[in-house]
DNA sequence: CCCGCATTACCGTCCGGCCGGACGGGTTCG
DNA sequence: CGAACCCGTCCGGCCGGACGGTAATGCGGG
């Protein structure tokens, strides 16, 4: 049952390599070390290869927010916005998003458009976590999501994206607003720091 | 030369009839009322005609801003932050980008990567002046734009859009940040709303 | 223990279709 | 007459996916 993840893999090193307009099947099939026949029997179409690759993303972003959550819940137990927090969070490092190859499968994903609405159902599910989070005023709940995407899309596509002491200085900024009461100035930055591990 | 014109409004009619992964030069070519063969004079190749959609939608934008930057500076020549101020009054209204077909076109250059790099360059200029705009706060600046490029992200794709009171309350805190000083209450959400004009 | 027998997992080939684009003309205007 | 503009056809190639096999695995009955 390891054959499929392969083949999942094998998607994305195409994708990073060729370019996600040159994803075939037979390259896949290739790259996975698998006939093509062996590639359909696990995903019956071109679009349930998409989709598998979607699915597995948006997965993965789950479990990260969970994560991040987790710790910032762990840091204060009374916190609240906690997943706005770790929304935040997860673009703290450039990296993160740049480095995987979210960009061309959202990308391809756009092109069909009903293959998005896994992806639409995953944001409403962290809009609702958003808003619902706590008592935590729903605009601040709101512009963590907007700054959130926001950074991600800039990553994504690498559109002029800022530095780090920049990206720092805003996701500080946002980040105090979200759990500072009435956003009265602390003394400096840090907002809210969760530990972080190392990259 | 309007058939040059056509044929990229045939493009754009296309994508948004059958989807960006249908764009075909034959049915650009009847789309636009024009043989294959002039429509190859005009672009050399398909990637061409994605650079020239691209281009376009990028000029649209900019114009866009502009005006959007000269009302702000005609109601308060004094104002600061004017820029940051239109690059966020632009996304207040939901359907701009999502109305285009900006999503398709960006997609598909997605798979491409190289026909980004103008799209990048757009970016780049607008990151400046948004910066540089006047003795605007470095960091206010950065904000309006992860804010205004997080919108029209989640126009783009739909991804769990916010209602409209939603989204005024967050682009009114975030205009509020950048024109006033230090951000103390005025009254009421109007932040720095702009004469506009009906839909 | 072992023998069918179905199910799962995979193979390799073949094909219809479509797509980008090359090409050799034509027409109109200056 | 030649440059700009446009026509219509043709082709090589590639791509998705259908299909008819096959090896391994699981399993229940005798």
């Amino acid at each position: 049952m390891q054959t499929r993840e392969r083949i999942l893999q094998a998607a994305i090193e195409v994708i990073r390599t060729d370019g996600a307009a040159n994803l075939t099947l037979d390259r896949v099939a290739l790259a996975a070390g698998v006939s093509k026949g062996g590639f359909l029997y696990h995903f019956g179409s071109k679009d349930a290869l998409m989709a598998g690759l979607l699915d597995e993303t948006l997965a993965v972003l789950d479990e990260e927010l969970d994560i991040r959550e987790a710790r910032f819940r762990a840091a204060d137990p009374a916190a609240r916005g906690t997943f706005a927090l770790a929304y935040l969070d997860y673009v703290r490092e450039p990296y993160k998003a740049a480095d995987d190859t979210s960009a061309s499968i959202l990308a391809a994903a756009a092109l069909d458009d009903e293959l998005l609405a896994n992806t639409r159902a995953t944001f409403e599910r962290w809009q609702e976590r958003l808003m619902h989070d706590d008592k935590l005023a729903e605009t601040a709940g709101l512009l963590a999501r907007i700054v959130g995407d926001g950074l991600w899309l800039i990553d994504l596509f690498g559109l002029a994206p800022p530095t780090e002491a920049e990206r720092y200085e805003v996701l500080d900024l946002v980040s105090a607003m979200i759990a500072g009461h009435s956003a009265g100035h602390d003394s400096e930055a840090p907002g809210a720091a969760p530990p972080h591990a190392g990259p």
